[in-house]
DNA sequence: GAGATATGTCAACATCACTGACGTATATCG
DNA sequence: CGATATACGTCAGTGATGTTGACATATCTC
């Protein structure tokens, strides 16, 4: 009798029981957490914040982006961008170039110094990740029963998580599954 | 020259390629972007925000919960805490109780009308996670290459993201790509 | 030359975070 | 019991980041 109607059916539609779900859900709150809360801490010594951060770090990695190209992947209102373009370009880490083909566009790109920040930035991202790749979390090690790809996804977002913060995410999810009960 | 595939060779160390690796970290920030969009919208409604969610979203999952709990899970101040909980109390969504052991603390629960609209939020995030781990979306066709689990995560991520904007995430990444070269 | 487009800017405002200080109720300990 | 610590609440001020709305300027397109 598939109660067809909604959408998950723990029991057996191709989707995930509910619990494991949940828990991913939070995981994904936990693991972004620590994962701008590097660049975070990092940025603070300069003044700059998270908006900072996502301007420098898209600049760098595809140079030349318009201001509209910008405002599309940030999906800010280009007053608040403006703002803090505005303070990176002041501090000398963000250069504009009119565009060539059209001289109302002006193209974006780092300094050598913006370069230089955002390559720190992106290092210590960039090895979280690879980490929580190769060296994902086993958490639930009664393994088999992995036919969806949530310990997967479980063990690489646990992975993403600090790891002195694990114990403490873990047991609070335990204290979810405790009253489930 | 080492012929095989672009550039990444993760040859010797454990670790990831890291052009593959800049791309989860890139989607991670769609994918995030995404996954809070829905339920930001849905408590707009209403006039709250992201942390009246997050607050709702941990009490509705951990009954009971202390003031001094949530603040360790949502690692903000009591007086940032203690505006948007006294919304949500004074609007009759969340319920404080005197602890029985301890009679200073106030534990937290939800209301009927609050257990009603988190569990709507929930019903929307648990669906795009679900549906994620469900159907990743393949990415990258050349199939075997995924000795580290990045197509896994990558489809996972993808499949995050709101299928609409999945053609202009990849076509911006594909740009990354091509100036690499 | 008219109108669309890309960008910059001023002003006002909302949300959500912070620090610092202080108050009250309750628990714990000597 | 009295001192001190803890859990929570609150007032006041500030900062970062987002919003809307209006308007200016340069440049492209027709």
């Amino acid at each position: 009798m598939s109660m067809s109607g909604e959408d998950d059916g723990p029991a057996d539609s191709g989707l995930a029981p509910e619990g494991v779900t949940n828990d991913l859900v939070e995981l994904l709150f936990f693991a972004y957490r620590d994962f701008v809360g590097d660049p975070d801490r990092m940025l603070a010594e300069y003044g700059f914040g998270r908006a900072h951060h996502r301007v420098l770090h898209f600049v760098y990695h595809y140079p030349g982006l318009t201001i509209a190209e910008l405002l599309d992947i940030l999906r800010i209102t280009k007053q608040s961008l403006n703002r803090v373009l505005k303070d990176l370009i002041e501090q000398g880490h963000i250069v504009q170039k009119t565009g060539r083909s059209d001289r109302r566009q002006r193209l974006l790109y780092c300094s050598e110094t913006g370069a230089t920040l955002t390559a720190e930035l992106t290092r210590v991202q960039v090895r979280r990740v690879a980490r929580a790749i190769a060296d994902p979390v086993a958490d639930e090690p009664k393994g088999a029963r992995d036919e969806h790809g949530f310990a997967a996804a479980q063990g690489f977002l646990m992975a993403m998580i600090e790891p002195e913060e694990r114990a403490a995410v873990r047991s609070l999810m335990a204290r979810r599954a405790r009253s489930r009960r």
